[in-house]
DNA sequence: AAATTTCTTGAGCGAACATTCAATAAATCG
DNA sequence: CGATTTATTGAATGTTCGCTCAAGAAATTT
């Protein structure tokens, strides 16, 4: 008895993506949606309840694909180090060439609206986790390839990477410097690498 | 035969500041201003043009202040250094105990809207340019006091500094777990302190 | 083919938005 | 005091927004 619908809903999500990334979360009316997708308003709703839902869906499918890009890493033909290194030159790259300066759409998001919004906020919360977990599983491989010391915690490791990319991918956008960009590159693979830091400063004493 | 304004602009700057921090640009609408301010939509249009020309000013006088402190903590104590250790203790203890979730306003601004308009866009980069000149002097200060290797250049420290702070600051917004947080500003710093990379992986081939 | 169910359509709703402006008030100057 | 200039006021403007809904179209079932 049903009707089936017209439209395939992963190329909907696509085509929403593509528009949330460029323009952000509150400067994307329904309307861009609505000539972005094919889709008209009525449908949309039908689809993903609000501006919000369709918002949500996008960003669990960015972090899935972002999440298997790091898982696949891993397994990186000149080890796992190297492929982040790969990845980080991609990202200057396309900063200076001017190919991608939209950012990262989760860091975006997390400062667009999460703040405002705790559904947005949980999601994101969510999906930072599991990208903290990829990280740590790609420095894992990394140490039994012998690039990263083995004394040090892979969690932390993974935290300061997620730390350093989210803030590569907010300099590209202020700055396309390529020297610059790169000394930063080099920095971030450089404090992967090295040994366990002897904590010379005192940081966050017990209060 | 004039009339003196009745307000103080530092003070409507002050005011505007908190909310535009709080809420972000888009979501603070000019009657939320105008509560703020205590003056009437007339008399801000009358001081600043527009909306977003008060914002440019708020903006000016943040980066003011901003780079004023970087300058300040040359002369810390302990150390350059050391006072920047304590900055970043600051950030993380702030984001943990939530008396700080609003990051940064420069970086939120340049995610939020710095791509959707040149204006905010040039006023975001020259900030962003004083913000390293105003690093690297910190770093140069902790090289002459043997904080920071002497072969490293002080402007790529910089950068490096400023990619992880502004990291920091988003990473606040999705995490407030302090072991974490903590790893990743001890990371920061014994990248600042470690010895010139050996450059392991090549990073931007020459096209 | 008729009945039923689901999908599509697009005009239209109320609310919120940034901005303007004519009127009023205050301060200074001759 | 009268004239002039500037500041303040807040209602009104036109636009844009997210969202709804009644009507029609298509597919499946009986």
């Amino acid at each position: 008895m049903p009707r089936s619908p017209e439209y395939v809903r992963a190329d909907v999500l696509a085509s929403a993506q593509r528009v949330f990334w460029r323009q952000g979360y509150a400067r994307t009316s329904v309307a861009d949606l609505v000539a972005a997708t094919g889709l008209k308003p009525g449908s949309l709703y039908a689809a993903f309840g609000s501006k919000k839902g369709l918002f949500l869906e996008v960003l669990d499918s960015y972090n899935r694909d972002f999440v298997d890009r790091v898982k696949r890493l891993r397994d990186h033909e000149s080890g796992a180090l190297a492929g982040l290194a790969a990845v980080l030159d991609r990202i200057v790259d396309n900063a200076v060439t001017g190919a991608d300066r939209r950012g990262c759409l989760a860091v975006n998001a997390l400062l667009e609206t999460a703040q405002h919004d705790p559904d947005i906020d949980a999601r994101l919360r969510r999906h930072n986790a599991r990208t903290l977990q990829a990280f740590a599983a790609l420095v894992l491989r990394a140490q039994s390839q012998g690039d990263v010391p083995a004394d040090r915690d892979p969690a932390d490791v993974a935290a300061f990477l997620v730390n350093s990319i989210w803030g590569l991918r907010v300099m590209c956008r202020a700055d396309n410097d390529r020297h610059r960009l790169n000394a930063v590159a080099a920095g971030i693979l450089a404090g992967v690498s090295q040994p366990q830091s002897k904590a010379r400063f005192r940081l966050s004493p017990v209060r």
